[in-house]
RNA sequence: GCCGAUGUGGUGAAACUGGUAAACACGCACGACUCAAAAUCGUGUGCCUUAUGGGUUUGUGGGUUCGAGUCCCACCAUCGGCACCA
């Protein structure tokens, strides 16, 4: 490496001055236009920062500097998400307290971030794990137990027994862990849970509102799944039970030839009695609980199921009696937990009705088919699955006859007729469940909850806030909360009535600890409130938020959760927290796989810092492609940024003598870049903005260049953002005292960006045949003339007509012939 | 199965509202400097070709247009989200 580029020393000695004199502190309630760029705060594990982490934070930090640089009061914040399991499991296989593993990785992180030399308002860090944050972690579940969004609840859920504890549906990826990539299996628990199912239809109505990727809307709109239809309620035979169930296709009602129950229906064990061949229904139902989850959803696996014999239902629309079976494909936390059975329209009831030989009626015919096929073969036809078409097999149904209808109208008069005899009613479904907050492990704030032999559940009063993480206990997993070994914890009094009482042990998914960062950033040493509600108004919503894809479905929905409960409890006064998101792409190793300490393919960023210095990590990283792209890293190619950062090194260092006048052709090239520069950091496109600064220093440094200091000076303010250590030093160089950071973004001449010549493309019949210069705004006849006298061109017109002559002002001719 | 994204040289990629495809960078080749190497600088570099020219090229096949990487239709491939969700 050349010797003239000391990065070691530039940037030790910036880092050093900045930190003596932040440049970045975000400033409450100036007048100065507001703006929040923040970045998803980092989980401080063990291996320290990943080179996937700086991308999103050099993308963010360009744009804090641009923004004030422009005037922007900004408020960039960094804290550490330091609770959850990865940071315990780390701990026990370290064999210390998670408390002062975190404590020391937050202290490498820290240093890792500054060595990249990032912009944060240090003065606002915050940790999840520190009880002056978890305080108020506990306070804004006592305010959503308050107003009924959590409660607790006996039900299946996620297990899984490694970690030893129980999973959100958002922490089980294919059936397996999310940590640790074993089964998961459900098991009955009483479980503590946020209702976030009462905001489904807001948080799924807001989504189209925000500016986010189309990839982050669908994946939250596909998690939260809504759909449309019917419940409608089937009698039980002989009985006044009623079996209610929810369809989207209630104009198939007639043809629902069975049902089905899943087989943790509590209607089963209500029914018992009467249930004929009961030992056989148990077996199955047991059967099914040994079922791990990726067992019971396998859609490859052939379907089971065991009648309820002794009992059946009736079909509200036939009349007819139909059979009750039991089956592990209806699923038992969806809808009712039931369904009505139509063989003849769906694939599922198909291949059901097909194993056990059960009915199958034909009720929707798409006049795209055969009719006799159609029926004869049972409606189902691969192509005919699902689709709409009209009504038919319906007479005899009473009311509800409506042969020849078309589906849509036909689903509406099913309803409207079941509602008018109270048999049913429109309603809407969603496939997002509540979030299931309490876990059994010890790293995580406390459930701030007292359970009293009198009184019962009793929330902690507010006053009594933080519940201290006890540190005098074993804080293995063994499948009950840790937390239960602490008699100085768990064993307490009633606030309410003062008799002897216990504790909740479990503590709070790590995800509710994140789910509200963003609103302490704006008052992070706040020890009397949450937050100012003043500040709050000052600064939120964020303005810009990037990070990672992988946070679609879990953390980005849970913070929109909470800033919707807690704007409906009066402390806030906004819907969304987060405007616009950018996902950052994956960096992937040289071999083009993912990074991953098996491959053996993992780039160290310390050593990518320590050799080729911050500002080219930082700048190689926004060079390589689109933000949001995938791509991979190439050691060769970061050799490129180094080469463009000595250059301009090499440029301001050794520049001799000034020239007092500023050239046109320099001047034109330099406020074109500044327009480029300027327009492509608003969008987020830094590899664009790199490459313009790029030809604008090939252009600098080609010979014989007259450069003013003016000029000099505009190019080191434009490449600030992207390398601040560098352009602190060469501003420095340039006889500035004062730091590049508080001078102002150059703007550009709108007149120099125009050219006065320009460059008109002639083609033939579409084909490039020459190229010539030109005045701006030449007409079309003056055009002509010297099209004509262009030798290329008139070869190519030898002896052929011209049928079209197409010129499109400045910019190319295409003569048809 | 449903939904979304992507597909351009040897490589990472660029191309504004349809108007010179491949900017910028890596790599490679040749040259300069050097005893030599590294570094640096210069020149060239999509592919084919009978070469001061011509042909051809943005996953595939069609279409619209004077003109398509860009718009429309069909298909293929890769990646990602969801999934026995009734």
């Amino acid at each position: 490496m050349t010797t003239y580029y000391n990065h070691k020393k530039i940037e030790g000695k910036w880092q050093q001055k900045w930190e003596q004199q932040p440049l970045n502190q975000a400033v409450d309630f100036s007048k100065n236009f507001k703006k929040y760029v923040l970045d998803m705060f980092p989980y401080p594990s063990g291996e320290g920062l990943h080179v996937g982490h700086p991308e999103g934070y050099t993308a963010t930090d360009i744009y804090s500097r641009y923004l004030r640089m422009n005037g922007f009061n900004v408020l960039h914040p960094i804290g550490w998400d330091a609770f959850g399991l990865p940071a315990e499991n780390y701990a026990i296989q370290q064999k210390v307290h998670p408390q002062k593993s975190t404590k020391k990785n937050i202290e490498y992180f820290r240093q890792q971030i500054k060595s990249l030399g990032f912009s944060y308002d240090w003065s606002r860090e915050i940790n999840t794990s520190d009880p002056d944050y978890y305080c108020w972690t506990q306070w804004l579940f006592l305010q959503l137990y308050k107003k009924d969004l959590a409660y607790k609840k006996k039900a299946p859920v996620n297990w899984c027994k490694d970690c030893k504890t129980v999973l959100a549906n958002e922490q089980v990826i294919d059936g397996k862990c999310e940590r640790c990539n074993h089964q998961v299996i459900q098991k009955d628990l009483e479980q503590w849970f946020f209702k976030i199912t009462a905001y489904a239809e807001e948080l799924l109505k807001e989504i189209d509102k925000l500016d986010w990727s189309q990839a982050l809307k669908n994946a939250q709109k596909n998690w939260i799944g809504r759909s449309e239809g019917a419940l409608i309620k089937f009698q039980v035979s002989n009985s006044k039970r009623i079996i209610e169930v929810f369809t989207t296709r209630p104009d198939t009602l007639f043809g629902a030839t069975y049902m089905v129950l899943a087989p943790e229906h509590q209607l089963i064990q209500e029914l018992k009695e009467k249930i004929t061949n009961w030992p056989e229904v148990e077996k199955y139902i047991k059967q099914a609980r040994n079922k791990n989850q990726m067992e019971r959803t396998d859609l490859a696996k052939e379907k089971t199921g065991v009648e309820l014999k002794g009992i059946k239902a009736i079909n509200p629309a036939t009349k007819k009696e139909i059979p009750i079976w039991l089956a592990d494909y209806v699923l038992t936390s969806y809808g009712t937990g039931a369904i009505m059975a139509v063989p003849a329209h769906d694939q599922r009831d198909w291949e059901f009705a097909d194993k056990y030989h059960l009915n199958k009626k034909v009720v929707v015919y798409n006049p795209n088919y055969i009719k006799d096929e159609y029926i004869e073969n049972g409606g189902f036809l691969p192509q005919a699955m699902e689709e709409e078409g009209e009504v038919i097999n319906s007479n005899g149904c009473g009311d509800f006859a409506m042969d020849g209808w078309p589906t849509e109208k036909a689903i509406k008069e099913v309803i409207s007729i079941l509602e008018r005899k109270k048999l049913g009613k429109a309603q809407t479904q969603y496939k997002i469940r509540d979030w299931l907050v309490s876990r059994q492990r010890y790293w995580g704030a406390p459930i701030p909850i007292i359970y009293c032999d009198k009184c019962g559940v009793v929330p902690v009063p507010e006053k009594d806030l933080p519940v201290l993480l006890p540190d005098d206990v074993d804080f293995k997993p063994t499948g009950e909360s840790p937390l239960v070994r602490s008699k100085k914890f768990h064993q307490v009094k009633c606030p309410k009535c003062g008799s002897a009482a216990r504790r909740e042990s479990d503590t709070m998914d790590t995800f509710v600890c994140s789910a509200w960062y963003f609103l302490r950033f704006c008052d992070p040493q706040n020890s009397k409130e949450i937050f100012n509600q003043k500040k709050i108004k000052y600064w939120l919503p964020v303005n810009l938020y990037v990070g990672g894809m992988e946070h679609a479905v879990g953390h980005l929905i849970y913070a929109r959760f909470i800033t919707k409960a807690l704007r409906d409890a009066g402390f806030l006064n906004f819907s969304e927290p987060f405007l616009k998101i950018r996902n950052q792409g994956i960096i992937l190793a040289e071999d083009g796989r993912k990074m991953s300490k098996r491959w053996k393919n993992v780039i160290n960023p310390d050593k990518v810092v320590e050799e080729y210095g911050a500002d080219t990590m930082r700048m190689y990283e926004m060079f390589m492609g689109p933000l949001e792209d995938h791509k991979p890293w190439d050691s060769k190619n970061i050799m490129g940024i180094r080469r463009f950062l000595e250059k301009v090194y090499k440029l301001i260092n050794f520049f001799k003598s000034p020239s007092s006048s500023a050239d046109e052709k320099t001047e034109r090239l330099l406020n074109k870049t500044i327009k480029k520069v300027t327009a492509d950091i608003e969008e987020l496109k830094f590899n664009t903005a790199i490459s313009a600064m790029m030809e604008l220093v090939n252009y600098f440094t080609s010979p014989q260049q007259k450069l003013t200091a003016k000029q000099l000076e505009t190019l080191v303010k434009l490449l600030a953002p992207f390398a601040p250590h560098l352009a602190e030093e060469l501003w420095q160089k340039l006889g500035h005292k004062r730091s590049i950071f508080k001078e102002s973004w150059p703007k550009f001449d709108p007149k120099l960006v125009i050219d006065e010549k320009v460059t008109v493309v002639i083609q033939v019949n579409g084909k490039l045949r020459a190229t010539i210069q030109v005045k701006r705004g030449v007409g079309e006849k003056e055009l002509k003339e010297l099209v004509n006298k262009q030798a290329q061109i008139k070869k190519h017109l030898k002896g052929k007509e011209i049928k079209k002559f197409i010129y499109i002002k400045d910019k190319l001719v295409n003569l048809v012939i």
